[in-house]
DNA sequence: TATTGTTATACTCTATAACTATA
DNA sequence: TATAGTTATAGAGTATAACAATA
């Protein structure tokens, strides 16, 4: 009775998660320390910060961008100041990008000013909500780990 | 007693509700109908198909975009056959830009992807789990409108 | 003269293909 | 020969400034 595509949604909420998730993030976005920072800037800088350093190849693919694409990215990241590259020395090809002071400073700031905003707009809602928004967070990560 | 900006975080959570929302919109913004339409076409796209026809200056704003941009976004969507431009007969000066029927499908199609997606993930939770995400995706909406 | 939209031009981000260094 | 990273080159996307048409 299985199909791999029900003709019926199973669970017709799910367009309201999407667009209220899309938008929420879409406003998030706008949020940031440096505007000089690209999206996917910013982003390389978050993931070095949450995961540690990362070789470039490692990032192109969490980023779904080229290998290329990511040099230029850490060029400005590096020119920028916020990266180093470290080659190596088992594997001379290899190459470890980290964050350097600045970079965290700008990864924590931006992060800083996101929450800033959000939390201006819970403030504005109920304790109930509020409570309702905890648990959804951490649904939504449970969500995206399966 | 009451500061602008606050020393610590009135509600921690927020950092949590940042990241699960950020990391769910950038795996949704994956799946779309056409993989040739760029991220700022398919929010054009989107926005046609929730508001009705708008000016290039309105759409412009909306995406916070300059007018050039979204002037070169729409002729690509015109070339597409996926949005059409009609002058007012009113003001000769302004433009509608409304959906074609292929660009309604394209819409329509990207939300059905998105959709399966999600409701994909939805069937590993539990029904308290759901009823959860259901609740927040109405409470995000009210915040987003506050 | 002000406004709406568009064109001109330049710069950034992205991709594929080719290249370098190392293994 | 294979792999990690980079460089070469070209195609989109974006911006500011200038222009055209209309009011």
């Amino acid at each position: 009775m299985s199909a791999v595509l029900p003709a019926a949604p199973a669970h017709p909420f799910a367009a309201e998660l999407r667009g209220a998730t899309l938008r929420l993030a879409r406003r998030l976005r706008l949020e940031k320390a440096d505007d000089e920072l690209s999206d996917g800037q910013t982003s390389v800088l978050a993931y070095l910060e949450r995961r540690g350093a990362q070789s470039p190849a490692a990032l192109s693919a969490f980023e779904h961008v080229s290998p290329p694409s990511m040099n230029r990215t850490l060029n400005a990241l590096q020119e920028a100041g916020y990266v180093d590259r470290t080659p190596s020395s088992d594997d001379r090809r290899m190459v470890s990008v980290s964050l350097t002071d600045a970079g965290r400073a700008v990864v924590q700031e931006t992060r800083r000013r996101r929450d800033a905003w959000l939390e201006q707009r819970l403030d504005e809602l109920s304790a109930d909500e509020r409570h309702a928004l905890t648990e959804a967070a951490t649904i939504i990560r449970k969500l995206l780990e399966a």
